[in-house]
DNA sequence: TACCAGGAGAGCG
DNA sequence: CGCTCTCATGGT
């Protein structure tokens, strides 16, 4: 008899490291039964096994889809790589991470962690949001002996905060952004629903209105929870890959940088720049921790 | 200790 | 248009 709170989720080439670990998502830990995070309300552990991944839930599910969904276990991922041109920066980029997928995220919670994103390093992202959710999200159910854990709170419960309750989460300056975000978003004054609607320039020129979101952070709005694959987010280590690898260490301007990513990587350029930004910051730092710097 | 981080926005020439 | 500054915080 089947137990309702696990299912194994085939996949052909899925690098469940490397793809919650490449700073799309920010709540998942790796443990010593595998990777454990929060899908919506619901608490998960993942572990990557031979035809697949096994997930497993806190309570019996009855439908996964959801979660097929979040993890895009269904896209062929050959299919996405094969339409990249076989230049050598990004075969070896494919290389060096072979199996990173994109994820498809909730648009509210990634919208709001990318908020808190901007100039800070991806374990400080992660600290911010673990503090969000633990003062502010809701009680999710766990397994017996497990720590407890919370859902990212909506858009509604963080528009009902004060300032000061979110910098006490450490976020600084994109406190007030953050806010008003959530304002605009539990008013209906933007409603994240209907972008999905929309074309992507216009779903992009959306959630620009917002303060605290630019074109990076739309980008990764629009790559990461709206499924637009041809998304172009370039930050810091996205810029100098491109630099370094296709424009021999000029310094190019971002507009451009923009237009030629999606140029060269065309319709799945979103998926390139992924493989990019998660191969420069390996090589960049070293295996173990040392050769960081300038070359 | 300095430098830097998955930026954005305003001011300025 | 491009450049510079500021914003808050702490990892490395």
């Amino acid at each position: 008899m089947p137990d309702p709170t696990r299912i194994l989720l085939p996949a052909r080439e899925y690098n469940l490291a490397a793809t919650l670990n490449s700073g799309q998502t920010f709540r998942w830990r790796s443990g010593e039964e595998g990777w454990e995070g929060i899908v919506g309300d619901r608490w998960v552990r993942l572990r990557a096994v031979r035809e697949g991944i096994a997930a497993e839930t806190a309570a019996p599910q009855t439908d996964w889809t959801w979660l097929e969904r979040y993890l895009q276990t269904r896209v062929e991922l050959p299919r996405i790589l094969a339409t990249f041109p076989a230049d050598e920066p990004i075969c070896a980029a494919i290389e060096a991470c072979r199996g990173l997928r994109l994820l498809r995220q909730d648009p509210w919670e990634c919208l709001a962690s990318f908020i808190c994103s901007s100039t800070k390093q991806i374990v400080q992202i992660a600290q911010i949001i673990s503090r969000l959710c633990a003062r502010f999200g809701e009680p999710v159910a766990v397994p017996a002996g497990q720590t407890p854990a919370f859902a990212f709170p909506s858009a509604r419960r963080i528009a009902a905060l004060a300032e000061a309750d979110l910098r006490a989460c450490q976020m600084g300056f994109r406190a007030p952004h953050l806010l008003a975000a959530a304002h605009r978003v539990a008013r209906g004054e933007l409603s994240l629903d209907r972008l999905q609607r929309l074309d992507t320039p216009s779903a992009r020129a959306g959630l620009m209105t917002l303060p605290g979101v630019g074109p990076k952070i739309a980008d990764c709005v629009l790559l990461f929870a709206y499924g637009r694959q041809d998304a172009f987010p370039l930050d810091v280590w996205v810029t100098r890959a491109l630099c370094e690898l296709y424009f021999s260490g000029r310094r190019v301007p971002p507009a451009r940088l923009r237009e030629f990513g999606q140029q060269h990587f065309g319709p799945f350029a979103g998926y390139a720049q992924q493989y990019l930004f998660h191969y420069i910051r390996i090589h960049r730092r070293g295996p173990t921790g040392q050769n960081r710097g300038r070359t």
